[in-house]
RNA sequence: GCGCCCAUAGCUCAGUUGGAUAGAGCAACGGAUUUCUAAUCCGUAGGUCGUAGGUUCGAGUCCUACUGGGCGUACCA
């Protein structure tokens, strides 16, 4: 059921005789956006009329008379410059609505001809804790492929964990010096977080002391330069305010960075040991090498650690109720490098330069970089590979990486690099997204500047759901209207609703701004407001006693009289359209739109439609059913996004 | 320097290959509860869509320049 795509199709076979390009012209059909105009409108005779330079209404009514439509629609009508105006027949309207009463998947069809998609989203460093940069790409990445399987398309969603980088030679280095052996016995993970986060933090601080004279001496310079503009004869003014900021920013970074130099030397053991490893940046990349070539040691380590880091994300995963198909890491590429350089060098697409083995790309200032100098491969090597592997493995007619959107660049050149390599026929999509900010428009951090951690974001979002749904029950006198074992159940699942939503009905190429409060938000355009009316819907059927099930079977029909239920009814056979759109360009926010806008239409049905205490039985049951398939929808839309439902709330 | 992205109500954001009078939510103000959960609903107010040009029947949307912001930019991922 897409009530668009029906109409198109009428379109195309009106327009054929009177354009060549027919489908770009019957695409032209939309819902319009005020009901005075009817439930669609078409805009093409305007652009046609152009080209066959005719009045456009007189247009309009020759496309209007060669239209087959009158199962659907009351006859056309065209209005303002050769606006063609529809308006569904109520009768059709309540025999689409019966039918999608009776559906399991709310009336919506599969895709005739489905695709293959490979979705690579999430991507996590295993070494280190998830935090709170990897929140879009696995909802998004969830919600997009939780779609595309749901239109009946192919999916094999695949985490392309980073399992083999330096991060691990900071953990290997970190377990050869300073491991508590106990505590890694007792709580593995938890160790090596600590020795992750300790070898970091000391090859952080080695790093700063470099930086330091750099720093001073932008700072400096700059400092000089807006000194230099003042003291011009006519100091330019825009100059000037841009080399200020630059000058503030230059000594923001060099406090910062001193800060950090300073919270070492201030701890005596930081200091300690950053004195007994002055060579540990150098260490940690020996360590790193070693792994990569094959020492035996390290490799021990590597496999003994893995698992436990895995361990550790998946506990996340669980609980954002994110799978994935494979979760093939960088690590399962490892022994397929060199032959995707040799592959590069023989076919002369790629050339050495400066000493490493380069792809000049058209388009790109720089080339990609498949081999160090060193020898070393990077990550578009394995970019490569992984493309290889995933076309020989499941042949897929897209391939959608779902990453912020700083990579854009990377992609640019890897796709680049993947045609030439004879990978043109496939889709390969980045599909991006932008950074969470704190409320002050700077990414977000906790006070003290470090990155926050996922699992302490969901903990905090379950706990302010928590105390949201208590001062709830207690503001209604409800208190003892569930149990504690309910209240948890339900603030988990508020909770991380609420975190999944914020981000999903954002425009994914925006950054957002990161708000418990505002993601919590009982009314807007939050989970929270769509559970609650899920919850209310479900309210309906527990105080009348009916059963949804029994409904359904039963000869009871939806019957469209109020203007209310009419609006209800068409916005419900809508549902399709929404996830066609969400396909689109990959942009879940259009389901959440959609869901909102529903429950907003539902709720005007609501106020103004009784439902238990309709005037008569037939009303009654027509209510009834078009509740149900409001709850349906709702659920099933939320279920995409990967949302759970609440019966009572 | 070069490249990519962004600029819409006081705040946070929508705005569907260019369509009719630019929309929500929050905040503000006014209303609705003998009635299916008032965690709701209805109404009022709030805008030179960054600036200036251009394309055309029509521009928030496309093009050009400018201003302001974000990000990236040869051996990290």
């Amino acid at each position: 059921m897409n009530i668009a795509a029906m109409l198109r199709e009428r379109f195309l076979t009106a327009l054929a005789p009177l354009a060549g390009d027919a489908a770009e012209l019957s695409a032209m059909v939309r819902p319009t956006q005020d009901p005075r105009f009817g439930d669609y409108q078409a805009n093409c005779a305007m652009s046609l009329a152009k080209r066959l330079k005719r009045p456009p209404r007189e247009v309009a009514e020759e496309i209007a008379r060669g239209l087959d439509i009158s199962d659907m629609c009351q006859p056309p009508e065209i209005a303002g410059p050769g606006f063609i105006n529809l308006r569904l027949r109520d009768d059709w309207l309540s025999q689409q609505l019966n039918a999608a009463a009776r559906d399991e998947r709310a009336g919506v069809a599969g895709v005739n001809s489905p695709r293959t998609f490979v979705v690579d989203y999430s991507s996590p460093n295993v070494a280190k804790p998830m935090h709170v940069g990897h929140i879009r790409s696995t909802v998004i990445g969830d919600a997009i492929c939780r779609t595309l399987r749901f239109l009946g398309h192919r999916v094999i969603s695949d985490n392309h964990l980073g399992d083999w980088g330096t991060q691990f030679g900071m953990i290997i280095y970190g377990y050869k010096h300073f491991v508590d052996a106990d505590a890694f016995q007792q709580h593995p993970v938890q160790e090596l977080s600590r020795l992750y986060k300790l070898v970091h933090g000391l090859t952080d601080y080695f790093e700063c002391l470099r930086d330091v004279p750099r720093l001073e001496a932008r700072a400096g310079d700059k400092l000089a330069e807006v000194e230099r503009i003042r003291a011009a004869e006519k100091p330019d003014a825009a100059a000037l305010k841009r080399c200020q900021r630059q000058l503030s920013e230059a000594n923001e970074k060099l406090q910062e960075t001193r800060d950090k130099i300073g919270a070492v030397e201030s701890s005596p053991v930081l200091s300690r040991l950053a004195a007994e490893h002055p060579q540990i940046e150098q260490a940690v990349l020996d360590e790193t090498a070693k792994l990569h070539n094959g020492d035996a040691e390290n490799r021990r380590l590597w496999s003994e650690f893995l698992p436990h880091c895995r361990v550790e994300i998946q506990r996340l995963y669980d609980r954002l109720d994110v799978t994935f198909d494979v979760e093939h890491g960088e690590s399962f590429y490892e022994e397929q490098l060199p032959s995707v350089v040799e592959d590069f060098l023989q076919r002369g697409l790629a050339r050495e330069s400066e000493g490493a083995i380069c792809v000049f790309l058209d388009g790109f200032e720089s080339p990609m970089l498949i081999r160090k100098k060193d020898g070393a491969f990077l990550y578009a090597t394995s970019d490569l590979a992984t493309i290889r592997y995933r076309v020989e493995q499941w042949n897929p007619d897209a391939i959608l990486y779902v990453v912020d959107h700083r990579q854009s660049e990377h992609f640019g050149k890897l796709f680049a690099a993947a045609r030439l390599w004879g990978y043109d026929k496939i889709e390969l999509a980045h599909v991006s997204f932008g950074t969470i900010l704190g409320e002050n428009g700077r990414p977000y951090k906790t006070r003290s500047g470090d990155t926050v951690g996922l699992e302490g974001l969901l903990d905090e979002a379950v706990r302010r759901a928590y105390r949201v749904i208590c001062e709830n029950e207690a503001a209604k006198g409800l208190s003892e209207a569930s149990n504690e074992e309910q209240r948890r159940h339900i603030s988990e699942s508020v909770g991380i609703a609420a975190l999944k939503y914020a981000d999903l009905s954002q425009n994914r190429s925006s950054d957002y701004e990161f708000s418990y409060d505002k993601m919590l938000a009982l009314t807007g355009n939050t989970a929270t407001y769509l559970q609650y009316s899920y919850a209310r819907v479900q309210g309906i059927f527990l105080k009348g006693n009916v059963e949804a099930e029994t409904l359904r079977t039963s000869s009871a029909r939806i019957e469209l009289q109020a203007a209310d239920e009419r609006r209800l009814g068409l916005k419900l056979l809508e549902f399709g359209q929404a996830l066609d759109e969400v396909l689109i360009d990959y942009r879940p926010s259009a389901l959440t739109a959609y869901l909102f806008d529903l429950t907003q239409t539902f709720f005007n049905f609501y106020e103004s439609c009784p439902v238990l205490k309709a005037d008569n039985e037939v009303t009654r049951s027509s209510r009834l059913l078009l509740c149900d398939l409001t709850a349906r929808v709702i659920r099933q839309g939320l279920q995409l996004l990967g949302i759970r439902v609440v019966d009572r709330m």
